[in-house]
RNA sequence: CCGGGUGUUGCGCAGUUGGUAGCGCGCUUGCUUUGGGAGCAAGAGGCCGAGCGUUCGAGUCGCUCCACUCGGACCA
């Protein structure tokens, strides 16, 4: 049709390029923009409206298990950061400084926060007394800045928000739990709010985070076969405690150092959500973290009755208590649908002057494009549907998407082979030493994401080095 | 940090052998429209990424930055 012309917000199609495609999503359904600062980024107002409502959904995942929120100051004293080796190494080259104040020069300079481990076992140092103040269960959402060289909205920008929960514990069982705990409770998020699958594991050594005794984390596959972290746990036994000197007075009333953990999520999730459900209209939500679940359009809108038509749809949508739009404006109906797709809405209804007179209205479905008509009557029973049924076709395609392209072998050759071919997941065995895990790199182009905690024994030996097989690893090419 | 690509109005682009900047969309106003990115008309909008150089003259040529982008390496 010679209507097509006018598509001037047309994005790259997947296919042809994904990295474009997934930029255009982030600029045309105005999630983000671009800072001055390089590597910063804008989120805009239908972006940020998403982060609140995967923040909102969390936090209250966070509360149910008795976490509670503070705020910890953005800046660290290079001392602070420096008490601990590890973390300082991971970290340090990323770190931005501040090295004045007003016009003078300060003293010590100061990092912005990278994360706030240090923060947290500072100010431990200065509250914990007692066996009977543990588990301390803390939590902070909040921006932290790394210096990345290259960056990508949401993906990897040097600035990016984040919920870090930091806990303490009386005991190592306790904390080892509450890292295993948080994790799940990362897997059942993505699940349930996102409908991403997501395979949790933990992380070989080579890959855990700086300074921790084990990371654990959940790996997602995104539409273009990569794979996405799309969270961490890590367990720190006491090792931050010793550094930083947090002790309290044990039920034997000897001085001992608490276990420790923290487990994050950040704006990245954003990215999953585009990478795992968009397509080439655009960005394709679900519903429980969609800033609007329901757009309401009116056809033929200057025809009596069909606003007011319109608007008792609104209405009545929201009071089932979802967020709804109806776009009045005096763009065209065809405008109409391609910018709500774009955005990913979910559900839209159409109301016109034919539907009118025969009491009925249309949905149509986001994910799969299929319309019905639906009678007035039945509209809050249908849309409740229609819902669910949206998140579970986006969760079910995309928990195929991962069977589907995941692969076992038992040779690095084989690896290689497939992911040239298409890149992919691969499980293997794996001996445990890290010589094998840079060896498949260097020969198959994969870095290891996770040890599953589902394990499955694909064979005795190493593929790398032929040794006995002490893990199953999955393995891929990460974002 | 290494390699490739791109910077001209809000967006997408054109701009010849160097001669003082144009198109489409969007935007504003009005009218007409509305079941898949509407039509007509009249408007507004530019330090041509920045700096230095070559030249009588630079969007155009040279050098140096910077930004964005893609791919590596590194990382949420």
């Amino acid at each position: 049709m010679a209507k097509q012309k006018k598509q001037v917000k047309a994005i790259t199609a997947m296919s042809e390029d994904f990295a474009q495609w997934y930029t255009d999503i982030c600029l045309k359904a105005e999630l983000v923009d671009y800072a001055s600062v390089k590597g910063f980024m804008i989120v805009r107002p239908y972006g940020y409206a998403i982060w609140e409502n995967i923040v909102n959904i969390m936090d209250g995942e966070f509360k149910k298990t008795g976490h509670v929120n503070v705020a910890m100051p953005m800046l660290i004293p290079e001392s602070l950061l420096k008490k601990e080796g590890e973390l300082v190494n991971g970290f340090a080259p990323e770190c931005a400084w501040v090295t004045h104040g007003g016009e003078g020069k300060l003293e010590e300079r100061l990092a912005v926060r990278p994360t706030s481990e240090t923060l947290f076992c500072d100010h431990w140092e200065h509250i914990l007394h007692s066996w009977r103040e543990l588990p301390m269960l803390y939590n902070q959402w909040c921006s932290v800045v790394r210096w990345e060289k290259t960056t990508r909205p949401f993906l990897r920008s040097r600035e990016f928000w984040w919920q870090e929960g930091h806990t303490i514990h009386e005991t190592a069982a306790e904390a080892e739990a509450e890292t295993e705990q948080q994790l799940w409770c990362y897997a059942n998020f993505c699940r349930d709010a996102l409908a991403m699958p997501v395979i949790p594991g933990r992380k070989t050594d080579k890959e855990k985070f700086a300074g921790a005794e084990a990371t654990y984390t959940i790996e997602a596959m995104m539409k273009d076969g990569k794979a996405l972290q799309s969270a961490t746990s890590h367990y720190f036994g006491d090792k931050f405690s010793r550094a930083y000197n947090v002790t309290f007075t044990g039920r034997d009333n000897t001085q001992q150092y608490p276990f420790q953990t923290s487990w994050g999520s950040t704006t990245r999730l954003i990215g999953a959500v585009i990478m795992t459900h968009g397509d080439d209209n655009g960005l394709v939500l679900p519903p429980p973290i969609a800033p609007i679940q329901v757009v309401v359009i009116p056809v033929a809108q200057h025809k009596p009755g069909v606003l007011d038509a319109a608007y008792a749809l609104n209405d009545r949508l929201k009071a089932m208590g979802l967020r709804v739009k109806t776009d009045d404006s005096d763009q065209s109906n065809g405008w109409k649908y391609a910018e709500y797709e774009m955005k990913g809405v979910p559900l839209r209804v159409e109301i016109g002057p034919k539907d009118m007179e025969k009491g009925q209205c249309v949905i149509a479905r986001r994910d799969t494009g299929e319309k019905y008509f639906v009678p007035l009557a039945e509209l809050e029973e249908k849309v409740q549907e229609l819902l669910k049924a949206v998140h579970e076709n986006l969760y079910e395609s995309a928990k195929k998407r991962l069977e589907e392209n995941t692969f076992a072998f038992d040779k690095v050759e084989d690896v290689k082979e497939a992911m040239e071919k298409h890149t992919c997941f691969a499980k293997t065995m794996w001996c445990g030493n890290e010589a094998c895990e840079i060896a498949m790199k260097e020969l198959a182009g994969v870095s290891s994401r996770c040890m599953p905690f589902e394990q499955e024994n694909l064979g005795e030996v190493c593929p790398v080095c032929g040794q006995p097989a002490k893990k199953m690893v999955v393995w891929g090419v990460a974002y």
